[in-house]
RNA sequence: CGGGGUGUAGCUUAGCUUGGUAGAGCGCCUGGUUUGGGACCAGGAGGUCGCAGGUUCAAAUCCUGUCACCCCGACCA
C-alpha cells in the first residue's frame, strides 16, 4: 500500500471553497508563474507569468496601433514639483509614493554603506505618468494641428502599497498607460469609451471574461478626473475585480501641464486630455476567473503553450518511434495559426513519470494535452485532454485528424471559458429592491470565517454619496460601476431602497478586490 | 498604520505548556527495479529553529525588542 504517497484529491490544496485567497497563492506557485521577492511588496514574475503577460501586451498593443496609437517612452522618474500641479491628483497619490532622495552611496566610518549626495529636488517613481507627459505634451502642441496625440507607453509603476498581493496589489507593477490631447471635448470622450471598448473587447476575447462596463461613481473616479470609466468582472469567489480603466480628465491635466493650443478660430485653449490602462493585474484576474482545484487554466489566447505533447515510453525499444512520432505531431501543429500567431506546441520528452509530467501541466493550465504512446502507434490514435474537461477526461483522436482538429479545439475551449464564466457571473447577479434583502446578500452565515456568499447586486441609488459611504461601512460593499444606458441595459428608474428617494438607475454593487 | 495570527531543510510540518546538544513526510542527489498515469527499494545531501539582545551551567522551547509573511480593517490598478 501506498498510503503516505497516496496522491491528493485535487492538486491545489486548499480548495476554493476552503480557503480562496490561500488557494489562489498556491495555484500561482504550482503554475510557477510568480513568487515573492525579498524586496518588500514587490513580485518576482517567472517565465510561465511572464509570457502570459507578453501575450497579453501584443494581442492589447496591436489593438492600440489598431486605433491610431503609438508607443513611446517617459522617464521613470518625476520631479516633485510635477506632482504638485495637479490638486486632486496629488491627494491622490502622495500617501503612496516612493521617493528618490540621494544620487549616491558612501562607505561611512563604520564601513556600512549609506546614501550621500541630496538631490536639489527630490523625484518620486512615477505612481503615474500623467504630470510628466503632461509636460512633454505642453511643449508638442502649439495648434489644433498638432493634435489629436495618441501615445501609450508600457512600463513599470510603483504605489507604496500597504496590503500587497501578488499580481492583485503589487508595490511594483508592469502596465500600460495612454495618454491622449484632443481638441474638442467630445473627441475626447470618444476616446475615453473607445478606449474602453477596446479593454472590453479584450477582456471577454482574449481573457474569456465577461464584463459590466460602466463609469464610476464620484468617490471612485481616478484623482483628477472628470469621469471614469471601468470594467468589472466577477471572480470565483464571487467578488468584484477592475478589469481597465479610462478616464476623462476634461481640461484639469491640461492646465496644470500648460497643454494649449491656437483654435481654429484663433484663440488660446487647453486641450482635452484622457488616460487610459490596464496592468499585470489582469494576470490574478484571469486566475481567479478560471483556475479550478487542480491549478491554472488559461484561456488558450494568452497561453504561452497552447499543446503539450507528452510522449509515453514505456519500453526502450519502442521509445525512438514514439518521440519521432510526436516531434512530427509537433510539427504539423507549430505549422497552424490559431488567432494570428502560430500554435505553440511543447514536447515533453524529460525522462519522468507519465503521472508527474501530466500534472506538472495542468497545474499550468496549457489548453490541450495530447498522450502518445506505443499502443497509439499501432493504433493510429492520439489521446487528448481539455484542460477545460476533468483531468481524467480524454478523447482518443486518430492521429491524422488532430492537426485538423487542433485550432477548432482551441477555440472551443475559449468559447466554454467564457461560457463558463458568464454563466457563475449570471447565477450571483441579482436584482434586489428591499434593503434587508440587500444586506443578506451580502452577510455571510458564518462570520468567524465567511465562507462564499453574495455576488452582484443591482439595486437602485439615489445618486448620493452618503448611501455609499453607509453600505461600505456596513457591508464592505461598494458601487462598482454605474452602467451606461444602452440596448443591454437600459435605464429603468426606481426608488433606492436605502433611502426612499428616486433613483434613475440601476448601478452594480459589489464587494471588490 | 491599527487588531489578530504565524515564523523550525526547497515545501508541509512535529517538538515549545513541563529548557538538556533538531525529527518526519514530500521534493532533491546516487544506484537499482519500474513505466498509459502524480511509482517502488536502498543509500545520501540539506537546518547557526526569522533576526538581535536577555535569563540560565544549558534556549527552537522562557523574557524583551525587531523584521517578515498571512488574515481582518483604513487605502488602492
Amino acid at each position: 500500500m501506498a498510503n503516505q504517497t497516496t496522491p491528493a484529491k485535487t492538486a491545489i490544496t486548499p480548495r476554493r471553497d476552503e480557503d480562496f485567497p490561500e488557494w489562489y497563492q498556491q495555484v500561482i506557485r504550482a503554475a510557477e508563474m510568480a513568487e515573492p521577492s525579498d524586496v518588500r511588496g514587490c513580485m518576482v514574475i517567472r517565465p510561465w507569468g511572464y509570457g502570459i503577460w507578453e501575450n497579453m501586451q501584443h494581442q492589447l498593443d496591436a489593438m492600440f496601433r489598431a486605433t491610431g496609437h503609438r508607443n513611446a517612452y517617459f522617464p521613470l522618474f518625476i520631479p516633485l514639483s510635477y506632482m504638485a500641479k495637479e490638486a486632486a491628483h496629488v491627494e491622490g497619490f502622495a500617501k503612496e509614493c516612493a521617493v528618490v532622495t540621494h544620487s549616491r552611496l558612501e562607505v561611512d566610518a563604520e564601513g556600512k554603506l549609506v546614501p550621500a549626495s541630496p538631490l536639489t529636488e527630490p523625484l518620486v517613481i512615477r505612481p503615474t505618468s500623467e504630470t510628466i507627459i503632461g509636460a512633454s505634451y505642453a511643449k508638442w502642441v502649439q495648434s489644433y494641428r498638432d493634435l489629436p496625440i495618441l501615445i501609450n507607453q508600457w512600463c513599470n509603476v510603483v504605489r507604496w502599497e500597504m496590503r500587497p498581493r501578488i499580481f492583485l496589489r503589487t508595490t511594483e507593477f508592469l502596465w500600460q498607460e495612454g495618454h491622449t490631447v484632443h481638441e474638442t471635448e467630445e473627441e475626447a470622450r470618444a476616446e475615453t469609451k473607445q478606449m474602453l471598448d477596446v479593454y472590453e473587447t479584450f477582456v471577454r476575447d482574449h481573457l474569456a471574461i465577461p464584463v459590466f462596463s460602466g463609469e464610476k461613481s464620484e468617490s471612485e473616479r481616478f484623482p483628477g478626473a472628470v469621469q471614469t470609466l471601468c470594467l468589472e468582472a466577477m471572480v470565483q469567489d464571487r467578488k468584484a475585480i477592475q478589469a481597465g480603466t479610462s478616464h476623462f480628465l476634461g481640461q484639469n491635466f491640461a492646465r496644470a501641464s500648460g497643454i494649449q493650443f491656437h483654435s481654429r478660430a484663433g484663440t488660446q485653449e487647453f486641450g482635452w486630455t484622457t488616460s487610459w490602462g490596464m496592468s499585470t493585474r489582469l494576470i490574478g484576474t484571469v486566475i481567479m476567473a478560471h483556475a479550478d482545484d487542480d491549478g491554472l487554466v488559461l484561456p488558450p489566447r494568452i497561453a504561452p503553450t497552447h499543446v503539450v505533447i507528452l510522449p509515453i515510453t514505456p519500453k526502450e525499444e519502442t521509445r525512438a518511434q514514439v518521440l519521432a512520432a510526436a516531434d512530427k505531431l509537433a510539427g504539423e501543429l507549430r505549422a497552424l495559426n490559431f488567432f494570428g500567431a502560430p500554435i505553440e506546441v511543447e514536447v515533453d520528452r524529460r525522462d519522468l513519470g507519465g503521472g508527474l509530467k501530466n500534472w506538472e501541466w495542468i497545474k499550468k493550465g496549457v489548453p490541450l494535452r495530447v498522450e502518445l504512446g506505443p499502443r497509439d502507434l499501432e493504433s493510429g490514435n492520439v489521446a487528448v485532454s481539455r484542460r477545460d474537461q476533468p483531468v481524467k477526461a480524454k478523447e482518443l483522436v486518430p492521429m491524422a485528424e488532430l492537426a485538423g482538429r487542433a485550432v477548432a479545439l482551441l477555440e472551443s475551449i475559449q468559447e466554454n471559458l467564457l461560457a463558463r464564466a458568464k454563466q457563475l457571473r449570471d447565477k450571483h447577479t441579482r436584482v434586489i429592491d428591499s434593503k434587508e434583502e440587500f444586506y443578506r446578500f451580502f452577510t455571510p452565515e458564518n462570520s468567524a470565517k465567511p465562507e462564499i456568499h453574495g455576488g452582484f447586486a443591482l439595486a437602485h441609488w439615489n445618486g448620493t454619496g452618503e448611501v455609499e459611504e453607509q453600505i461600505k461601512k456596513d457591508l464592505k460593499v461598494t458601487i462598482r460601476c454605474i452602467p451606461f444606458d444602452d440596448s443591454q441595459n437600459p435605464p429603468e428608474p426606481g426608488v433606492c431602497p436605502f433611502s426612499g428617494q428616486p433613483s434613475a438607475r440601476r448601478v452594480v454593487w459589489a464587494k471588490s478586490y
